[in-house]
DNA sequence: CAATGAAATGCGAACGTTCGCAATTTATCT
DNA sequence: AGATAAATTGCGAACGTTCGCATTTCATTG
C-alpha cells in the first residue's frame, strides 16, 4: 500500500486532488463532493459553479472566478453526480446496445468501433445481451429506458421483432445495425447482403460450378432472409436451399450433414455458400466427417470474414462485411438523430462486401454426384 | 406502419399497455407517466405506489391497493426513472466494466458470462473501453463514477496502474479480472498462469525438447510477467526470452522474425512458448516466412485458447484459460462485496487452466541449429 | 457624471424517487 | 366493548443538478 503522501502527489500530478479531504486517520476519501461544497469553497453561488464547470456555459463566468472554482473543484475531487443532472435535464449520456450474443465475434467489432465513436462525443454505453426469447427482450428494452438512454442501437432485431415497435412508440432515437433492412422506421445500417450474393455466385460460376446449395440462416432474421434473396436472384430458385435454425458451428454441421445423407443417390451439388462463417465452418467439418475434401469434392463459402477466417484450414474463401465501419455509421447516424431528433430519418447505409478469395472454393469435382461415406 | 389497433392489441399482448396514453392524432406515446401519475390514477400516495411497485416493499401494502397500483402502472406504461433513484438511493444498478480491447476476442466470453450473471440480479454493465494511455484511462474511470457506478470490473489494469489507486480511494467495490494477481487491495480473479507454464514446459520436455524460447507479452501486464516467471521457474532461467510489446499477432510476428534473424549461426531453439495465442500466430507467420515448418522445425505454443484456435493451421496447441468462468465468478465477487462492502476482500480466485493438445507441437527436428531462409 | 446596456452572479424551483416518521385504519386479545 | 398491537397509508423532505428569471456589478457612452 502507498504512503498518504505518495497517493496525494500522485494524483496531484493527474489533476485530482483528494488532500483537503482526505481523513487524515483512515486514508478514506469523501465519496462526494457535491457542487455545493465547491460553491461554498470557492464563495461563489452553486448555480455559478456550475456554470464554470460546464463547457458549454463557461464563457459566462468570469475569468478569475472559472478559475476559482476549477481550483476548488479539483481540490475537492469534485466529480458531478451524473443521475442529478439527468433527472433534471432528461438526458443521460447513454446509449443502449442491444446484441444478441456477446461472444459472437461478428458483433465484437461493431461494438468496439461505435463504442469508440460514443465515447468521444461523450456518450457512455449500456450494452445488453438479449436471449431469443420474447419477452427477455422487451424487458431487457425496457431496463434501458427506465435508465433514461438517450438514444439505442440495437443488433438483434428480427424481422418483425416486438422491440422495434416498443422504440418506435417510445419515440426513442434508434439505429438498427447489421439488420431490418428494409424498416421504415428507423435508419439502418447494413451490409449489402444481395450484393455479397452477387460476388459469391458469380465467384463460382466462374469456376464453373453448376449445383450450388445454399445454407441460409435463420429466416426470420433479415440478414438470413435478404442472403436468401440475394442468393435465389443470382443463383436462380432452382438450386438447394436449406435453413439451419442458428447462425452456428452445430447448426452448419446439422444442416449439411442431413442435406448430404438424404439424397440416396449422393448429392449433386459441388458448391455451398453459406449464410455465415460459423455456419460455414459447420459444413466444412460435416463434409469431412463424411470423407469428403474441402476444396476439392465441395467448394464453401462464408460470409461475414470473422477474425481468424484466414487462418483456419482451408483458409475459408469469404466475403468480408466490414463490421467496423458499421459500429462507426450506425454511432455516427444515431448522433446526427441524438441531437436532432426531429430530422428526416436518415437512409439506410448500405455498406459495400469484399469477396475475399482464399483456398476453400475451386473449380468443381468432375464426378457428377458426390457420396457420403457412411 | 401498423395501425393504432394493431399496435395497441399487440402490446397489450406483451404486458405493456398505453392505450390511454396515446394521443389519438400522432400515433405519439407520452414519453413517461411518473409515479405520482400512477398514484393518482390508483388514488393512492406516491409513497404507496412506490411501496406497491417495488419487490422488496410490496408486503407492506394492502393486497387490492397492489392491485390498483399495478395496474394503473400497466395501463400507464410505467417506468420508473432510474436515475430519480439513483439520486435519492445512492445506488444506480451499474457495473462498469473497463476493457483494453473489445474486439480482442479474449475478452468477449468474460463480458458475455459476466454481463449475464450480472443482469439476471438487476445490474446493467456500463462499457468503457481504454486506451493505452493513462489520462485516458482515468478520465474513463472518472466518467464511469460520475455515472455513480455500484461496483468496477477491471480488466486493464497493469502492473501499478493509476486507475486502481483512484478506484481504492474511491472504495468502489473492485474487482480485477484476468490481471493483478496478488494485488492485495482487491479481489482477483485470474488463470493460474504458473499453473499454465508448468502443464506448457512439461509437455514439451515430454516430447524431448531441450532448447525453449519465450516469447513473452508485455513485462508491465501482470499476465506477461506472471507467465515469464512461470517460464524460468520451470523451463530454468537460462532460457531464451524476448519480450513483445503488445498482445497482438503483429509483436509475436516481429519478435520471432527478429530472434531467427539476429544469431548468425542459426537458432538452437526448437519450441516457442508464447504470452498468448495471437503472438503465437505470429510467430508461425514469422516462421513460414523464413522457411520454416510446424511442427517440423519448430513446436509453438500458444496460450489462452481463443475461439477458433482449434481451427488455424496447424490446429494450435494452447492452453485453454477460462474466460467464461472468470467472467463469472468476477461477478459473483463482485455481487458479494457490493452486497456487503465492509466485508472482507476474497481471496485471490485462481482458476485451472488446462492443456490443449493440437498439431503446433512435436518432437524437436534432428538438426541443431534453425537457418531461417534469407 | 448620469444614463444605458452588457456582463456576471444570485435566487429558488423543479426533475421523480425513496425513506423515516406520523397518522390512520384494521385486526387481535382480554 | 375497550384496549392494545399490527398493518396500512399519508406526509414531506431530501438527493444534486440545471435553468429561467431577477438582481447586481461593471464598463461604456453622450
Amino acid at each position: 500500500m502507498r504512503s498518504f503522501a505518495e497517493i496525494y502527489a500522485f494524483t496531484m500530478g493527474h489533476g485530482i486532488q483528494f488532500g483537503e479531504l482526505l481523513t487524515g486517520q483512515s486514508n478514506e476519501v469523501r465519496m462526494s463532493a457535491t457542487l455545493r461544497d465547491v460553491a461554498q469553497m470557492a464563495g461563489v453561488h452553486t448555480a455559478t459553479a456550475a456554470r464554470a464547470l460546464s463547457e458549454s456555459t463557461q464563457h459566462k463566468v468570469a475569468l478569475n472566478t472559472r478559475a476559482k472554482v476549477e481550483h476548488a473543484a479539483s481540490k475537492l475531487g469534485y466529480l458531478a453526480h451524473a443521475a442529478a443532472a439527468t433527472l433534471r435535464t432528461g438526458r443521460s449520456g447513454f446509449v443502449g446496445m442491444l446484441v444478441p450474443d456477446l461472444a459472437n465475434p461478428l458483433f465484437a467489432p461493431m461494438l468496439k468501433s461505435a463504442e469508440e465513436r460514443l465515447r468521444t462525443k461523450g456518450w457512455t454505453i449500456l450494452i445488453a445481451q438479449v436471449e431469443p426469447k420474447e419477452s427477455d427482450r422487451l424487458t431487457a428494452l425496457r431496463t434501458l429506458i427506465s435508465k433514461r438512454v438517450d438514444g439505442l442501437i440495437l443488433a438483434t432485431s428480427q424481422s418483425n421483432d416486438p422491440i422495434l415497435t416498443l422504440a418506435a412508440q417510445l419515440t426513442i432515437p434508434t439505429v438498427l445495425i447489421n439488420r431490418g433492412l428494409g424498416d421504415r422506421r428507423f435508419p439502418c445500417v447494413v451490409n449489402d447482403d444481395l450484393e455479397s450474393m452477387r460476388l459469391s455466385i458469380t465467384h463460382l460460376k466462374d469456376l464453373g460450378h453448376q449445383h450450388v446449395l445454399h445454407l441460409s440462416g435463420p429466416l426470420n432474421s433479415s440478414t438470413g432472409l435478404a442472403r436468401l434473396e440475394g442468393f435465389k436472384r443470382w443463383a436462380g430458385s432452382k438450386q438447394a436451399v436449406a435453413e439451419t435454425h442458428y447462425f452456428t458451428r452445430a447448426a452448419g454441421y446439422e444442416a449439411m450433414r442431413k442435406h448430404l445423407l438424404k439424397s440416396p443417390n449422393g448429392c449433386p451439388q459441388t458448391a455451398v455458400v453459406c449464410g455465415n462463417d460459423l455456419i460455414a465452418l459447420g459444413a466444412i467439418e460435416a463434409i469431412r466427417e463424411l470423407g469428403g475434401q474441402v476444396p476439392s469434392d465441395f467448394s464453401v463459402l462464408g460470409h461475414n470474414d470473422m477474425p481468424f477466417m484466414d487462418l483456419v484450414f482451408p483458409a475459408l474463401t469469404t466475403v468480408h462485411v466490414h463490421t467496423d465501419s458499421m459500429g462507426q455509421e450506425a454511432a455516427d447516424v444515431l448522433i446526427q438523430r441524438m441531437s436532432d431528433p426531429q430530422g428526416a430519418v436518415p437512409a439506410t447505409r448500405l455498406l459495400h462486401p469484399d469477396l475475399v478469395l482464399r483456398n476453400s472454393t475451386a473449380p468443381p469435382r468432375s464426378e457428377r454426384m458426390f457420396k457420403p461415406r457412411t
